[in-house]
Formats: structure tokens, sequence, C-alpha cells
DNA sequence: CGTTTTTGACCAGCGC
DNA sequence: GCGCTGGTCAAAAACG
């Protein structure tokens, strides 16, 4: 509702704005290298904009077989990839402008990007056999970030991130992000029977613990850390400088060394958690 | 109470 | 023009 009315034209005003906030944050943080990755996809980055119109969804499909071979995962490693490509071509989708294709194992759900986001669909896409998950950031109400994850078809240990849109804000934060934050961290069975038995358009094979990235781990899969992580340190963070947050948090703030110490901590558990759970950390 | 996840329905782009 | 498909909406349920 509100998200189509001002869509269209906010995207390139936030741009700027965000991009802005962005480069200080990431240069004020503590974690730059880690931060630069997290950030990575919303940044103007100079390579993003040198592919403009070069890069064409072929040449992602390309770098992930490329990925596939070079890279054969292991478990620890940290294997995100990152592909750019700039929305040019007419013949898109709406609302592509700009996308981000990361490739993430479960390990690098401790790196992943930290900002809260919000699942509000999940599809099953033809030709996959594992449902995509669409996912909005919630740190900030009039957010365009978006982010879709996927399982890759061809190793289900690799979840396909994939971001679109920018944040218009300058780093993730939360109101109470406490609140249904956990929910089916042991997937009830009873929760989910009336809604199968209603007889599904999509997602047949999701949803369970099995294949729902968003299930068991409560957010996106591959971002354990900024699941709880919000909720967690927002608690902390709220307790001493609740003020900002809900709303004027956007405002070129700096990141407490807390923040991200603790978060990464977080990560952890929640990624052990995920290693225990079949669902998430491959098939068994 | 505020937030999140789930999921059926709807909308619009795209290929034929 | 039609059907398929991907992306989004929104109501309901769940959670802390």
């Amino acid at each position: 509702m509100d998200w189509m009315s001002w869509q269209s034209d906010a995207d390139l005003r936030q741009e700027e704005i965000l991009f802005g906030g962005f480069s200080d944050f990431a240069e004020t943080s503590a974690l730059l290298d880690d931060l630069e990755q997290l950030y990575k996809p919303f940044y103007p980055e100079p390579e993003a904009v040198r592919d403009a119109g070069l890069i064409s969804e072929e040449v992602i499909e390309e770098a992930e077989n490329k990925l596939k071979e070079e890279e054969p995962l292991t478990d620890a490693s940290t294997t995100s990839q990152v592909v750019h490509y700039e929305e040019t071509k007419q013949r898109r989708r709406k609302n592509q402008q700009k996308r981000e294709v990361h490739h993430v194992t479960a390990a690098d759900g401790v790196s992943s990007d930290m900002w809260a986001w919000r699942k509000y669909g999940q599809k099953p896409i033809k030709g996959s056999p594992h449902p995509r998950s669409y996912y909005r950031c919630s740190s900030s109400k009039g957010c365009l970030a978006r982010k879709l994850v996927e399982r890759s078809s061809s190793d289900p240990r690799v979840f396909v991130v994939t971001y679109t849109g920018e944040h218009n804000h300058t780093h993730p934060t939360r109101r109470n992000a406490l609140a249904g934050s956990t929910r089916n961290k042991f997937a009830s069975p009873k929760a989910k029977q009336p809604a199968i038995a209603k007889g599904n358009r999509h997602a047949p094979l999701a949803n369970g613990p099995c294949d729902s990235p968003s299930s068991t781990a409560t957010r996106s899969p591959v971002t354990p850390p900024p699941v709880v992580t919000h909720s967690e340190e927002d608690k902390r963070q709220l307790s001493s400088n609740e003020s900002g947050l809900s709303s004027g948090s956007d405002e070129n703030n700096t990141v407490p060394t807390m923040f991200f110490s603790d978060e990464m901590f977080m990560g952890f558990e929640e990624l052990n958690d995920m290693v225990m759970d079949p669902g998430v950390a491959g098939y068994s």
C-alpha cells in the first residue's frame, strides 16, 4: 500500500541521501572490513557504476556457475560472493533497478548483513526445488531495501541472496524487534496445519522446518545475526539510548562498538542453531 | 501491544 | 490477447 505510492520516485532521492550516510558510517565504524562487506550492497560502488549496462542476467548466471566451480564450498569457509549489476534493460521486471547477488553459506551467516529483515512473502520458483523468500527491511518504515533469499538449486548449502533497493537509513534500527522475532524457533507443528490444509498456491514444499529458510531461523536464513541481533541489541541500546532509535535513528549516528561485538556473539549462537537445524544447515 | 511469520490472493511484466 | 511467473499485499496467527 504505502509502498506503492512512494516507491518509484523515492528511489532516486534516497540513493543520494543514503549513500552519503553509509560512507560516513562505514568509515567511523570499528569493524570496517566486516561492515564494508555487509553494507556493500548499498554502497554506490564504483564497480557497480562502472558495470552499469554491461552486466546482464547472463553474467550473473555465469558468475554463479563459475563460483560453484571455483569454490566447492567447504562448510566453514566464507564464500560470500557478490555480483553487481545494474538494471539497464527495459525488459526486466518492474522494480528491479539494481540488485546485488550474494552467494552465502551457512557459515556466512555470521558475517552477513545486519539489517533487520521482515519476511513478506515466499514463493516457489520455477525450475528450483526451493522456494524463494522475500524480505524487506524492517528497520525503517519507508525503507526500500529488499532481499530475496533462495537456496541454490545446484548446491542446497548455498543461499542466493539478492538485494534490491536501498536503505533509507544509515544503520540498522529497530523499534521493538522482540515481538514475534523468535517465532517458530522450534516450529510448532500445530500452528501450521490449518494453513497448509487450505491449499496453498505457493510454497508447497516449504515452510516446514526443512526447506523454508525462515521458519526456523526466525528471519532470513543467511542472516542469523540480524535476526536476533536487533532485538537483543536494541534491548541494550534502548535502555541506555532509547531516544533515537525508533524514528530519528536514521540520522547519522555512529554505531557503538557494543553493537557489533555483541552482535557477533549472537550471530554465533544463531549460527549454531542454524547448523543444528537440518533445514538450514543442509539436508540430512 | 507491537512486531513478525505464514500464506492465499492479487497484480503486472514477459513470452508466445 | 492469453497464460505463466515473479513480486507484493494483507489478514490471521503467533510470539515476547
